[in-house]
DNA sequence: TACTAAAACGAACGACATTCGTTTGCCCCC
DNA sequence: GGGGGCAAACGAATGTCGTTCGTTTTAGTA
């Protein structure tokens, strides 16, 4: 029984069978995760507090999945890049996301992010004032796209609709991914064309 | 025991209850519910299917809680006292969002407000191919600034910033709910600038 | 007045997160 | 090279919670 020769556990492989869960079903039990693991629910607890830190993990991990460096100069590119980068992270695991907006703690990497964006939002101009406005709005934003993806089409339901303009408009729109991705386009399109003022 | 002269609970009471709960301290528990209403936990089947119900109930009646009706005429302003009473609605009750993201279900309610949107925005010139996309985009924004009323401001920590221009940025913002209005307001402007051509 | 069904109750179940004491064996230090 | 400390996995136990089911009492209703 006793300790094995390698840890057959650590935060990341703990991490990983979580995500792998939550990907596929949109949660996760300790035991499933320990059935993953081949281990008992309980050795779990020697290497993580509970389930919350768990999904701090996860997070930490979308998050570092593909690192991003910045390649573009001009500020409205580099501002299109990141917002892309950072929405892609959370689109990645749609499942995911609903967990993450529960409990709000800011992790080292999404910090490092609004570093990035504050700094190229104080390039193109922004006064220091605004800054934060500024980019509360661009994060909003980007959340509230990521829980579109996450969002099943059922919610776009053209029989709940009572107006025809809306249906039609519900007709003209895709379904799935692609009309989550081209709204979000659309969406920076507007962001980025208002603040170029 | 038996049946009373007047029925104690309905789907109101319970809806009503479990706001309450999670206004106070951001979830609730079925016992929770049942003892605020001087009930057991098992009478409160005989109203509701299960928790998640309760859940819906609650979206319902923050959307009923004081109606919406138009006065503006421009559609500029019409779709700006829309989205505001859109993202209030959300925002009188912060704790109860990230309950509402888990499982996204569309209630008759938000579709109205769907449609409304639609019609202002069709009457704005929005062509039907776009309209959807628009939609999403405002709607995206909306719940993200949601989500952010009910971020605590310990996120904007200036102590885990890196760059010396974030951490003036958060000095020079203010704290709360002001700061949170303030950049929805700021968002607003943005979107609906670009939205004019 | 009898019958049906609504509404509340109590007991019980099963799932689950979490705690704690125990066991085993690796690793490092003397 | 031997022994002690500690990391890591385990098993059992606990408490909370959502939910189900059968029972009981009583309000409407025919």
């Amino acid at each position: 029984m006793g300790r094995p020769a390698t840890p057959k556990l650590s935060v990341g492989k703990i991490a990983t069978a979580a995500l792998k869960l939550v990907d596929a079903q949109g949660e996760f039990t300790m035991g499933e995760i320990a059935a993953a693991l081949s281990v008992r629910p309980s050795s779990l607890y020697n290497h993580v507090t509970g389930k919350t830190e768990i999904i701090e993990a996860m997070r930490a991990r979308v998050f570092a999945e593909q690192p991003f460096q910045q390649r573009e100069t001009a500020w409205e590119d580099a501002l299109r890049a990141l917002l892309r980068h950072y929405r892609d992270a959370f689109a990645r695991h749609p499942k995911l996301i609903p967990m993450l907006t529960a409990h709000t703690v800011s992790s080292p990497d999404v910090v490092r992010m609004y570093d990035d964006i504050a700094t190229v939002l104080s390039d193109a101009g922004i006064p220091t004032g605004r800054l934060l406005d500024v980019i509360t709005v661009l994060d909003s934003f980007v959340i509230g796209s990521a829980l579109d993806v996450a969002a099943p089409d059922q919610v776009w339901d053209k029989t709940q609709a009572r107006t025809p303009v809306l249906v039609a408009a519900i007709e003209a729109a895709g379904q799935g991914r692609p009309r989550a991705d081209r709204a979000f386009e659309l969406g920076l399109d507007l962001l980025l064309t208002a603040l170029r003022r």
